[in-house]
DNA sequence: CTCCTAAACTTGTATATACATCTTAACGCT
DNA sequence: AGCGTTAAGATGTATATACAAGTTTAGGAG
């Protein structure tokens, strides 16, 4: 841990409230104590607790202090942007990852649009199913732009393509669109998944963006209705 | 506008993004320039931009300055916490609400667990149909905390609650924890949707909290799939 | 004892300064 | 012309101070 104090002490109080070092209801120490505590200005501890806030970790009460809050009543993730490791930590059945398709496209008008770019663009197109105590449930649809990321491999796709998007590459993700809607099966989802009698699947869109704002993934993530789940933490920013 | 200096820079600038003075991809005056525009420090801007960034207005980058971004492309809200009414205002068709009861209640066991109470609180149980295009659609059932909101009237739930909370009450919802999932429809289901042949329901259920910190709402909204829509803006805050 | 007030402590906002880091453009040397 | 260095300008981080506004506690007046 060499910089950024605010981030620093943001991730050790978060790790307390995760370990019940502080327990939901307390109030932690004010911020002149912290920034005591930590050897720091006000300012500082205010940036970590504010990230505390818009986390879900703390609720802050002016005139009286930071309150911790039940971050493990549904034990929903840091809100939005959840890859598929993450769903399979909480998940605790058997899980499975198989890739389907492996390739290289130019993509067709639909996916043009999808991911604002032209017929001449490299796209990678990785199709993988997820299984789930044997049962395939969840199809996955990733469309990455190939000059971002040039040696992608099938192995990569077995285990976690943000990973090496983020670890390997250095390259970060710094927000996404995401659409959730309820669609027919198509003959791909009845092919790919155990559709189990449903005739619908979730389907959930993301668009994804780097950090100097361009586009450079499109997922179509199809998930069986019985084992989908979408939890989210939403705090009221403005008005 | 008087007090909060960088909410009112904040909501000018949002402005100027949604009229289209800022067109999308251009760069917007430095911090330092909107400093000198403001008559004001460079914090107090950085504070306005931390909230534009937030929302999705726009996007900072090191060392250049911070873009607009294209806030239309799939016309979301400002994320989460959607109400009926702003999903109304974006679906252009007819749309009206009905009130099917309205009455006062002391929770099952069910629904202690979900509001955090016991069998002798009081509770507003309020369920109303969303019908569009002639169809009824959604089914909300909400229950609030009668302590929080004790002249509730049936008149009022037929409009919008939540501006009658925020505007005549003054009370502020500060965060909402919000869970979807796809479920068998219920008797209650058929007997108050038009189900048009599905046999199941995506049902959000959301958590609604207040300034201090506590619960005073769970809300149950089922919607017929085929008229269900989601989507969120999601910003990585750390790692 | 009760009630009111004042003080102490909390978070919120505004401002100022300094330096780090990144991007771009200008400059000058070869 | 081409290349590398430098400088200017942008955002990011850390610190400091002052005051505003809400909450709680202590203490005093009656």
């Amino acid at each position: 841990m060499k910089k950024n104090k605010y981030k620093y002490i943001y991730e050790e109080l978060a790790q307390q409230m995760k370990e019940g070092t502080f327990q939901p209801g307390e109030l932690i120490p004010s911020e002149h104590e912290l920034a005591g505590k930590y050897e720091t200005s006000r300012e500082t501890i205010r940036k970590a607790l504010t990230l505390l806030s818009q986390n879900g970790y703390i609720q802050k009460l002016r005139g009286k202090g930071s309150v911790v809050l039940d971050t493990n009543r549904a034990s929903f993730p840091i809100s939005g942007l959840v890859s598929f490791k993450e769903l399979a930590d909480q998940m605790s059945g058997t899980v499975h990852t198989t890739v389907e398709e492996f390739s290289t496209i130019h993509p067709e008008p639909y996916l043009q649009h999808q991911l604002q770019c032209n017929a001449k663009t490299e796209v990678w197109k990785v199709i993988r199913t997820r299984t789930f105590d044997g049962e395939r449930v969840i199809l996955d649809k990733d469309y990455l732009l190939k000059k971002h990321i040039p040696a992608l491999t099938k192995d990569i796709c077995g285990q976690s393509i943000y990973a090496y998007i983020e670890q390997e590459l250095g390259l970060t993700i710094s927000f996404a669109k995401k659409e959730i809607t309820v669609e027919p099966c198509t003959q791909e989802d009845m092919s790919f998944l155990d559709a189990n009698g449903f005739s619908h699947v979730v389907v959930v869109r993301n668009y994804v963006y780097l950090e100097d704002a361009s586009l450079f993934q499109y997922t179509e993530s199809r998930h069986r209705p019985d084992k989908f789940r979408f939890v989210d933490f939403a705090r009221r920013h403005i008005k």
